[in-house]
DNA sequence: GCTTGACCTTGCCATGGTGGGAAGGCCCAG
DNA sequence: CTGGGCCTTCCCACCATGGCAAGGTCAAGC
């Protein structure tokens, strides 16, 4: 009994190893609702189908689904992980290549690290020279405000309030 | 002619004073869609307009405006901000209750860094172990793919290649 | 006055990743 | 056969921002 290329039964698919979507979430810890995300913006192929349209899953695509995930938890955007899936399919690729995707990935978290942790350098300062208690004094709002009573803050250069 | 209550025409508000929105814009350093945007959500109050329907701006308009830019560029999210524009208004409001929100959003803001710091480091760590040169061969991706060789990283059940 | 170009108006679409929900069909156990 | 749990598609929402299009307005130059 050759491979079926008719569309079948989800009970006969199932007997076959075949996942039906919620399977597919559960084993993969991707949402369905993401799974068929994934699907329609062609992160993945489109799935098989039961006669009645049920999607089905084999084991590689729920582990394809599970490197997604894994890519997606170390920040990774869909796009590359699109670059990356076909580079894990292609056995001849270059490590390199690989490489490159990831510590160009890796600068970009540093960036946005990077602006953040000013943000917060910020934050911490004026909190710190905000006494918090009843009064309604407060460089908190004195610096929102562009209104900066004493001594530079910012770190950075600072432009004239214009 | 004393004060008008009705709309003024372009010329004349800005004689008095006041700006249409490019000029709002442009010493505000908020773009006119986003201040179109702010009135939009509620953030600023609903701008006063000419007969011909532009909007325009008094300086007092314009400080608040920079006031939200300077929030936004310390990354608190416009519902924050529509608190902060609350408290500036309030002389009497108690800077305790500032701190407060300065200091949740610096805990927000501490809880993302971590992650991202945590993605940058496995990234750091795999790029590492990865030779990078023209063999196929990749810790990043047998990181990602769930099929770790070496050294206890995550243990998963593998699925096949298909 | 009329043309021209810069500006303004509204409105819709897109980003990116995820969740929520509604309306309707399918499957299996009782 | 019925009920409940799954599946399907489709739309909406978040958050902040930009872009584009079609049409009105204003000011300057001829």
């Amino acid at each position: 009994m050759p491979g079926k290329l008719q569309r079948p039964e989800l009970g006969e698919a199932r007997s076959q190893g075949l996942h039906n979507i919620g399977e597919a979430a559960g084993l993969s810890q991707v949402s369905a609702k993401m799974i068929r995300h994934y699907e329609h913006i062609g992160l993945i192929p489109e799935a098989a189908r039961t006669m009645a349209g049920y999607r089905l899953y084999s084991d590689a695509d729920v582990h394809r689904l599970r490197f997604i995930k894994r890519a997606r938890s170390l920040g990774f955007p869909v796009k590359q992980i699109g670059v990356l899936l076909q580079l894990w399919s292609d056995r001849s690729r270059a490590s390199a290549e690989v490489k490159a995707l990831a510590q160009q990935h890796a600068r970009e978290l540093a960036a946005r690290i990077a602006e953040m942790q000013a943000m917060q350098r910020t934050l911490d300062d004026l909190a710190r020279r905000c006494h918090g208690d009843n009064r309604p004094d407060c460089p908190i709002l004195d610096d929102l405000s562009g209104d900066v009573p004493d001594g530079p803050r910012r770190a950075g250069p600072r432009g004239p309030l214009r």
